[in-house]
DNA sequence: CCGCTTTTTCAGGAGACTCTCAGTTCGCAC
DNA sequence: GTGCGAACTGAGAGTCTCCTGAAAAAGCGG
């Protein structure tokens, strides 16, 4: 369980990692912005908590920029007091849940926890997974190409989103038929090809693309852009 | 969001009050009906959870007396074995739903969770609900498309208004089915079908649209433009 | 009690979705 | 180029979900 902290209050953002190592997490510290989206796009945490007040870059930008670039990790907004928060705008940019300070630790614990947990629940990590011009609605269990959306079914959906899940980085079909057909799956490997098949018809083929794409002998990858 | 929790098994109620806390609730608690009525009288609270027994004063009566003091606050009655509760009683003094000790916490929490949002619904559907060219005039329980006023049954206008409610976000079948038709009903499932059946007959067909739309194998959703 | 409206149940059927299968194509090594 | 395994694809069967019409049941006003 690693989570990052960006707040750029160096005695504040000390005692709260304390707290979280003292919980059991692993804790990464950020003072600025740039540093914070640095790490959160190239590490893989269970949440950031995410200051809005910040030297080089505020936390509203880091969280949009970070979910523009496909990061679906949990996010928790702080903001220094009552108010200075636009509800709004938190959610606009992305946010999950957001806190004032000033704020007891046992309650920023408990949201926190609360956040990782309803991220785990939806084990696709997250209700929204963007990468280029494809976006996952998870929850609502719709997929865009741009502005056309693409309708999906069910198996269709679940399979799209775990290959574009850890992109671009490939996924073996193993490892696909365990995550999106269950452990016990004792069918046709077979299906998985069928499937990827259908997928490009939907999202590549229309489109002109060939973002997904066969890693032989492995499996499947999703290439954003091409 | 903030809970008042009345009970007087300490050991219990501390528990469940962690619980609800983790999940990201404020949660204030009370050992007795004196203190339980006090406190809800003079706060509010999204939710109230009430014990039937309890010292000084049970929960029916702390039940009625809020309501007769104008407190409308949702209610939930926990009961300490099955039977003990008379439906119609607790009816009688204005519960908005019960539940018979021993559960599981996750029912709780699910059971609160509804009505905190059946009562959101209802206190927002005071007004009216548009989307479109849809208007629901909840308060005096009229439904118009456009210039057209549709005659609509109760329970056609209340499902109606649940999966608007959300729109464009989709609702399960089985939240439908407890909001509308409330947390203890065991009929046919089908019913939901049925009375979505009638809504496009009402609202769709005759005006060429296609707004309720099926999510298969999740629920329905309202698409206000096509 | 009667007739009308609303709500609910039920069962058949249409269509969507999933999966299998077999034939074909593709990519790579030799 | 040839051979082989891997991957792709079209067809179709089986299953499941959802829709619908009809009728029974429950309310309701007179």
């Amino acid at each position: 369980m690693h989570i990052l902290l960006v707040d750029d209050e160096v005695s504040l953002a000390e005692s709260i990692a304390e707290g979280f190592r003292v919980e059991g997490y692993d804790v990464t510290l950020a003072h600025d912005g740039n540093r914070g989206f640095e790490l959160a796009s190239s590490n893989t945490y269970e949440a950031i908590v995410l200051d809005i007040m910040l030297p080089k870059r505020n936390g509203y930008r880091v969280c949009a920029d970070l979910r523009a670039a496909g990061v679906g990790t949990p996010i928790l907004m702080l903001t220094a007091k009552q108010g200075e928060l636009d509800e709004a705008e938190a959610l606009d940019t992305g946010a999950d849940d957001f806190l004032c300070k000033p704020f007891a630790f046992v309650v920023l614990l408990a949201r926190l926890r609360a956040l990782i947990r309803r991220s785990n629940a939806f084990s696709n990590g997250g209700d929204r997974l963007q990468r280029g011009d494809l976006v996952i609605d998870a929850r609502n269990r719709r997929c865009f190409r741009g502005n056309d959306e693409i309708q999906l079914t069910a198996r269709e959906l679940d399979l799209l989103s775990a290959i574009v899940r850890t992109s671009p980085d490939p996924v073996t079909k193993t490892s696909l038929l365990h995550d999106v057909w269950g452990p016990r799956f004792e069918g046709d490997p077979n299906v998985v090809e069928v499937y990827v098949g259908y997928l490009r018809r939907k999202i590549d083929t229309p489109f002109g693309r060939s973002s997904l794409q066969t890693v032989r002998g492995v499996g499947y990858r999703f290439q954003p852009e091409k």
